[in-house]
DNA sequence: ACTGAAAGATAGTAGGC
DNA sequence: GCCTACTATCTTTCAGT
């Protein structure tokens, strides 16, 4: 991790392209007032030090077919590093898997599951999840509606 | 939701897309052996016809100070769609909250909370959160740790 | 549907303040 | 750190298959 500080610019920026990654360098030094060649600088800089890791497309997951979204929270019967290693290790690798999270609480990991339907989740579930080595239980909760679902963050 | 189904082509420029929103056509033109013009013309359709809902820079939360990520699990004391379309419309208005699901199961609520640590998650959660009508009952996990935080979903 | 090529717009670089 | 100006590269359009 480096000293280095962003301002009030950068700040911007991030801002901007955190809701729009595709906006040229030029509508961005519109908006902010400086020059394009300084948004280019900038922006390089941001991706260099680590700031912007990446830019992605958001899809519309119920247009191909991820109408179900479930969270499954997963408790181990031993928490040596080698298990959890183990298990993180074999959960990743399932395509259903959006994400895993490490939990403090009364459960291990926190999964975001997204399949098509309900029977898919339950061929996941049963077929791919509960197979996996060391698991207590696993308690699935299922989304019912999406009231908000943001990947920026307010800056 | 109209009725046009998508190939081959459109699946592969949707997963190059997912993973880096920022490939120029040309790049994907060579990648799957089509010319820049047939790409340029995938890409428009998929955004028309809402596949691609949008593109974002992803940033390093951890380098914008966001250290600490928490799932709550919100209870309501009643299930009025009043009640349930109320606590929706505040909570969405907090920038911690990333996301905000309704749920099946024995609570009503998710979300992801994210702030820069425990004293600012405590800070929302008794001055913001609890003061929300109608909750009944909050539980928070914290994340320890992210094993696999994807958006594409696999096609 | 796909292609190649032209025209227009943008990214990326260099030199100066 | 920011700017203008230049060149390389890319996007976007279109006539042709």
């Amino acid at each position: 991790m480096s000293t280095t500080e962003i301002d009030n610019l950068d700040r911007e920026i991030l801002r901007l392209l955190q809701k729009d990654a595709l906006l040229t360098n030029k509508e961005i030094s519109f908006t902010t007032r400086k020059s394009i060649a300084t948004i280019h600088e900038r922006i390089r800089r941001l991706k260099e030090q680590g700031y912007i890791e990446r830019s992605v497309a958001i899809l519309n997951r119920k247009k191909i077919n991820r109408n179900l979204i479930a969270f499954s929270q997963v408790l181990l019967n031993d928490h040596t590093s080698t298990t959890l290693a183990k298990f993180e290790e074999d959960v990743v690798k399932f395509p259903e898997v959006m994400e895993c999270f490490q939990m403090t609480g009364t459960f291990d990991f926190i999964l975001r599951i997204a399949t098509s339907d309900m029977d898919a989740y339950h061929h996941f579930y049963r077929h791919k999840l509960a197979t996996l080595a060391n698991i207590t239980s696993i308690q699935s909760f299922f989304v019912l509606s999406e009231t908000k679902s943001d990947t920026a963050y307010p800056i």
